[in-house]
DNA sequence: AGTGTTAAGTTAACGACGTTAAGTTCGCGC
DNA sequence: GCGCGAACTTAACGTCGTTAACTTAACACT
């Protein structure tokens, strides 16, 4: 038998079912083909019950940004954080860089849609532990500067917090760029990026 | 009388007419309210009417694009190209920053929407004599750093189309990041781009 | 055993969207 | 006076997100 009886089954795995079934069709298809009722084909129910789990569309694509956002955490967060700050500033770069690229839909969802989704994927869901996975990557970035200021005397006075989001700007620069006007920039983001990254570093030391 | 019998007017300024208003609804309500029903109710015809005028909504939503890449040409063409190449890409910076948060929702369009519209954008319109406005816009980064090398022996080395590159994105990142982002970000455009043009100019110097 | 209650999903529908096909009306040349 | 083509409209198709109302299944309680 199909088992096409499998209805009672909420609290247990239907909203991750959801998930994953969005998560597929933006990868195989970009995000034009993600809609409730595609959704629901894929996971063998009906529309509307995809707002059992969740308030609206834009909550599963909330959701699913908040996903990416924890694996692009999760992979700055492999960078070893004993290897000196402009090194590691290198290595997050390419990091940074390299989810950008292999996950540019999520990328775009994330950073590049309008403010409010942003918002809501930045604001860390209710119970999740995993939460706050924007303030997490971010601080990855104010640490190394934060030492840099630490260590070294050229970089004394500066706010760390701020070189961050310089360096942040300038990663999403080529990032989102090369997303969306890739074609006329000649140029890969690795050769921007290790041309971008150093002269930042050395020029901000400098700028006092 | 309202004369609403102003019916046959093909040739002259239906054309406009829709541009103008498709406009209008995109600085007053956002991008999100352009819709083909939404323009020819504001200029007095059937939906359908556009059609005859343009073959698709995208095709207006392009046309707009092209209009607002022509007025940042315009806006960065206003910095007097007799004033230092550093001092020129420094008021570059600022003209591009203005245009891109006075002009949110058109900069958006134009850099931060998916690749074939930036295509759509960037190519020239058939008979339009103010057309390639992204390379007009483009050649005058490019021009700042090709007399930098040309002058600066620090620069002699350097490919000006390139560092135009890495100028142009890390330009880009502010200005997208401030869009979607602003929230999360302490640091104002001005105070960022006043952090990071310095510093790639000093610091691209350096790298040879 | 029978009876509520509630959780889990469904069907049907609304209004808006982009777009196409078929029709209409107008003005001009002959 | 007649045809013709340009300019525009009406009607419709299929899609979308979303809501309201309905069904069905499982369990609690007397």
């Amino acid at each position: 038998m199909k088992s096409k009886n499998r209805k009672p089954q909420k609290g247990n795995d239907l909203r991750i079912e959801i998930l994953a079934a969005a998560g597929r069709i933006v990868l195989e298809q970009g995000f034009a083909a993600l809609s409730m009722r595609s959704v629901a084909q894929v996971i063998g129910y009906s529309p509307t019950t995809l707002y059992l789990y969740f308030k609206n569309r834009e909550a599963i694509v909330a959701e699913l940004g908040r996903l990416a956002l924890n694996q692009l955490a999760e992979e700055l967060g492999k960078v070893s954080s004993a290897r000196p700050p402009r090194e590691r500033l290198q290595a997050y770069a390419s990091a940074y860089l390299r989810f950008s690229a292999e996950n540019a839909d999520a990328y775009r969802l994330i950073f590049m849609e309008n403010a409010d989704l942003a918002d809501a994927i930045f604001r860390s869901r209710a119970g999740d532990d995993a939460s706050d996975a924007g303030a997490r990557a971010f601080a990855f970035f104010i640490q190394a500067f934060a030492e840099l200021a630490a260590t070294e005397p050229a970089w004394a006075g500066h706010d760390p917090k701020q070189n961050a989001e310089v360096y942040w700007a300038a990663l999403h620069g080529i990032a989102s760029l090369k997303i969306t006007c890739g074609k006329f920039l000649r140029t890969s983001a690795g050769d921007l990026a290790g041309l971008t990254v150093p002269a930042l570093l050395h020029g901000l030391a400098r700028t006092g």
